[in-house]
DNA sequence: TCACTTCTTGAACGGTCTTCAAGAAACCTA
DNA sequence: TAGGTTTCTTGAAGACCGTTCAAGAAGTGA
């Protein structure tokens, strides 16, 4: 059933697997989506995944790298929100990708790739979260650790859901102690 | 080579398999750790294993209530300190199983007994740290938002490691910001 | 037409957790 | 003491996993 070796061709066809690899990670789990599974769901069978694809971690980089793309283009559409709304947004936007920030953790310290990836995410939203605490008047020394409280805070909200309100309190609560100079009673 | 079915024996032998899966599952992590390996370093064979334990999650659960149990006699003896301290201490101690707390957030979706005690363990935690906040004086209708926010920090510390003196920053930090009554500038 | 690259596949390998049926050792009862 | 029962252990196999290998088909260029 092979079609043709056209330059085309090759990125729809990946792209193909690409899609049905990132709804069967986030529905069923990293470790219950096997690759023959996914193989089913795209129409090719298991061999061709490894020929677009090194090996299972490397089609989490590129699923991952396909969902960070996205949330990215559209966190550029709030970036002149309030810190607290865009926060909210941003875990509403991860919510359910709750499972493979886990996943993320747990390959990490067996593949390299994975491990460079969360690397890489995490100056990146280091990044973001430091620029607002900068601009809210942090003091420059505090900055590593308040951006790592931040950054902490929201995986906790992804790993342990709660409702709507709840995660409202937490981020409220959050970004109001950080941004605000404290004095002792 | 059996020896005999005193129950004695019993508990002798369910604690041999559990040292030998406690010691792997911290050293190697839990996806590494085979049932194989483990049964080898206990000195049985696999099916031994089975008779003792409903199965891998199980033996897991059983490991986490033995460092439980081990974690929270020796924080009695500590249990006086400033929370600052406290805190740095449970994260100092929490950290060589760092893997089995993203072990707990992996298994727990398709494991309800694994989810059945994280959801434990958090319940005591949160009393643990609003205990704390309370006496320190934090208003009650913003204690559940800030203990989520201590728990997800230590967790944060524990799965995102870094040096002695990262960790004492963003514990200090911590404590401070959500101790003190804010004021704004 | 023929070699060459690209892509796909069936089959197999070694590994995982788990289960089944069989049997050995100690205990209890008659 | 003999026989049955319970407790514990085991070898073997089942069902699944990710991955690899060798073979072959489809399209391209000479």
């Amino acid at each position: 059933m092979p079609r043709n070796r056209r330059p085309q061709d090759r990125e729809e066809k990946r792209e193909e697997i690409l899609a049905a690899a990132q709804r069967l990670f986030i529905d069923n789990g990293y470790e219950s989506a096997s690759m023959g599974q996914i193989a089913k769901n795209a129409g090719v069978t298991v061999n061709t995944i490894y020929w677009y694809f090194r090996d299972k971690d490397d089609l989490l980089i590129a699923v991952l790298d396909r969902l960070l793309a996205e949330a990215l283009a559209q966190y550029a559409t709030i970036a002149d929100r309030p810190l607290n709304d865009r926060l909210l947004w941003a875990v509403d936007q991860l919510e359910r990708l709750h499972g493979l920030v886990n996943t993320v953790h747990t390959r990490a310290p067996a593949s390299p790739a994975v491990h460079a990836w969360h690397t890489g995410f995490h100056e990146l939203a280091d990044t973001l979260i430091a620029d607002d605490l900068r601009k809210a008047g942090a003091a420059e020394a505090d900055l590593p650790a308040m951006t790592a409280i931040g950054t902490f805070v929201i995986e906790g909200l992804l790993t342990h859901r709660r409702g709507d309100a709840g995660k409202r309190a937490v981020i409220d609560i959050l970004v109001h102690k950080l941004t605000t100079v404290p004095t002792r009673t």
